[in-house]
RNA sequence: GGAGGGGUACCGAAGUGGCCAAACGGGGCGGACUGUAAAUCCGUUGGCAGCUGCCUACGGGGGUUCGAAUCCCUCCCCCUCCA
């Protein structure tokens, strides 16, 4: 048990906003006089079945206060996600069934307690209250706060200038999100950048209704893998923290060096100075390796760097290439089958057309061997290497 | 209710009768390079057909035309302004 500052200095620790600091030390102080956990809320969107490292970020914020003996509150948003899309300007997202809601959630829950403290973390559902509250309610609610302070977001003011459209429903969205804070009673309210001001205005909202305001405590986005966006399973830019751990490994190779940095002072234990004189496909590999330790455990991670040398290094096969049955009335009369044929029937290529293509570009290769026309008939002598690409493979049998 | 703008491939966005399977950018894929699936550069990016022929495609449906993403009718959807 360190001094309140060394835990607030491991609190502050890569963090954007921490607002305001000095509520947090007061908040702090009086959970270990009086031996009351703190209740630190994480809001989570259930429309996404995977967490990825982006996730990760808040989610082990949450867990270094579980280990300092706080409760997380794990608040789903199954009620505002039923409703619709939240961002308005983008077409709705589709609504969402309970129970689709429900799977997803348990896949989810099974991801988060990867980083989690499972007995220190409440998970609720915020239909379990917004799911009770009359229009007359919704009202009152909404009372509580102004148009002008709406309009502060960065982002309403912007459409707002620019004419471009703002449904009422995002002004609705921030209160209900702010309601949560008040029913489940949140000290601390941890989230992305991009939330600062609902949570700002959960601070409001708390404060109205006769709580004392939670301190709000927001990490950055990650940027994803393309270097360019934050990370997001819409984008396809994110890598899953249950994702098998070779291709873990093999997206985290992929990121661009830029982001060497940020990932290991956002997503790991091991400080930057550790690697900071590596070459940047050591470091990468070294990133990688930790990474996988986290969620697969060390053996994983090993296995995961010696795949990567085999196929990427040393431009070895892999060591289990997946096994596919040619259909024999491909294989003609005289006991060959054409490489066109082979390789749609290998299931490496989406179309025909691709297989020319990529022979035509020179990307394919039989038993090692590289295709250079796509007017070939190879004898079927089975099992056959197919390789497309670099990392692409498949045993012909 | 009125006026106007718009719906194009995975995404963004050009194209307003044939030269359009559709510019350009992004993304994807392949190659070169690199002891990285990084960066950079080059190529490629609807399907079928084993030699350039067919099919599908520019919001849906119908029509005009030798020929339509482009013109007309109609329907659906989105947006802006005025009320």
């Amino acid at each position: 048990m360190g001094s309140i500052e060394a835990i607030l200095k491991r609190i502050e620790a890569g963090t954007a906003d921490l607002i305001p600091r000095e509520k947090l030390i007061a908040k702090l102080n009086h959970s270990l006089e009086t031996g009351k956990p703190l209740r630190v809320k994480l809001g989570i969107d259930p429309s996404a079945p995977h967490l990825t490292l982006g996730h990760s970020i808040p989610l082990r914020k949450m867990r270094l206060f579980q280990d300092l003996g706080h409760t997380g509150v794990l608040v789903v948003g199954d009620f505002t996600r039923r409703i619709g899309d939240p961002s308005g300007c983008l077409s709705a997202r589709g609504l969402m069934t309970q129970e689709e809601i429900r799977q997803n959630m348990e896949t989810y829950k099974e991801q988060a307690f990867k980083i989690l403290n499972p007995e220190r973390t409440e998970v609720r559902y915020n239909s379990e209250w917004l799911g009770l509250l009359t229009f007359a309610d919704v009202i009152e609610l909404a009372s509580k706060y102004t148009v002008a302070r709406m309009l502060e977001r960065d982002d309403f003011a912007k459409r707002f200038a620019e004419n471009r459209p703002i449904s009422v429903l995002e002004f609705l969205y921030p209160l209900a999100q702010a309601y949560d804070s008040v029913a489940v009673k949140a000290d601390i309210e941890l989230g992305g950048n991009d939330q600062r001001f609902n949570l700002l205005i959960g601070r409001d909202i708390q404060r109205e209704y006769g709580q004392e305001p939670q301190v709000i405590i927001t990490v950055p986005l990650l940027i994803g893998t393309d270097g360019v966006r934050s990370m997001s399973q819409s984008v396809g830019n994110y890598v899953g923290i249950n994702e098998p751990p070779r291709e873990m490994f093999g997206k985290l190779m992929a990121i661009p060096d830029s982001l060497i940095h940020d990932y290991f002072f956002y997503l790991t234990d091991v400080p930057y100075e550790e690697v900071k004189n590596l070459p940047p496909r050591d470091a990468k590999r070294q990133l990688a390796g930790e990474i996988i330790t986290m969620y697969h455990g060390k053996e994983a991670a090993d296995a995961a760097r010696e795949e990567f040398d085999r196929v990427h290094i040393r431009r070895e096969r892999p060591s289990e290439v997946s096994q596919v049955t040619i259909d024999r009335s491909l294989v003609k009369d005289d006991g060959t089958i054409w490489v066109i044929d082979l390789l749609q029937a290998s299931g490496l290529v989406k179309s025909r057309g691709e297989a020319k293509r990529v022979i035509s570009q020179g990307g394919v290769r039989i038993n090692d061997e590289r295709v250079s026309s796509i007017d070939l008939d190879l004898p079927f002598d089975p099992p056959i290497l197919v390789q497309v690409g670099k990392r692409s493979f498949a045993e012909a049998v």
